[in-house]
DNA sequence: CCAACGATTAACT
DNA sequence: GTTAATCGTTGGT
């Protein structure tokens, strides 16, 4: 992918607050036989275990979030609302479970295939890209996630991970993350590139 | 065993 | 702004 460069495991293998914001700006690509989608990362979330009310694995491991306490690097995918797939890129290393949720992302290659698997999402307006990645679940939809793709490694395999190649500063805003609630809903560790159109519309459920 | 609910979305009014 | 859809996971009986 034009513009951007591989990356080791080091990467991740970071205090997910270090790692969060510099998610912005990579490029996230799962295939399968259906084909290939790929996206520049737009807004994500830290998640940060045992310290964290708002976390998954806030209560300690289970069959469902594992991964999360596993090798960083890695996927960790769940399901919700009986519809829903969302997905987590694990961070620091084994037996702490922090990752970060990626919410939203500018679809930048496979857009075909992308639109295909996000129909629901074709009728927003006739000329403008549709939301093809944009809220946790529209952006699972779009990479063609399913749980198969828990624990799934970024360096392997089929999803790809890289950074851009030129160091270029962002503009990032901070906020509230969205659908947390109590107190770990007022912790300002949402991330997203500021007035990037592809962020989800979704506010502080605060 | 069972009831409640969720790191949401899209279609309503 | 409000709400139905929908089911695996969780935690309490």
């Amino acid at each position: 992918m034009d513009g951007f460069i591989p990356v080791s495991r080091v990467f991740f293998e970071r205090n997910v607050f270090d790692v969060a914001p510099t998610l912005l700006g990579c490029y996230l690509e799962r295939s399968d036989s259906s084909g290939t989608v790929g996206i520049r990362i737009t807004e994500v979330e830290a998640y940060a275990g045992e310290r964290d009310p708002g976390a998954h694995a806030y209560r300690g491991q289970t069959a469902r979030n594992a991964t999360m306490f596993g090798a960083a690097g890695h996927v960790y995918c769940y399901f919700t609302y009986g519809l829903h797939h969302a997905i987590n890129l694990v961070t620091n290393r084994v037996g702490v479970p922090y990752g970060c949720l990626i919410r939203a992302g500018e679809v930048i290659r496979g857009e075909g295939v992308a639109r295909v698997r996000r129909e629901s999402a074709r009728r927003v307006h006739p000329v403008l890209p549709p939301d093809l990645a944009r809220g946790p679940g529209s952006l699972a939809q779009a990479l063609g996630v399913t749980l198969l793709d828990n624990g799934a490694d970024l360096f392997g395999g089929n999803w790809r991970f890289l950074v851009p190649e030129q160091q270029t500063a962002l503009p990032v805003t901070i906020g509230p993350r969205v659908g947390v609630r109590g107190v770990a809903g007022t912790f300002p560790w949402r991330y997203w590139i500021s007035g990037d159109p592809t962020v989800s519309r979704y506010r502080s459920s605060i």
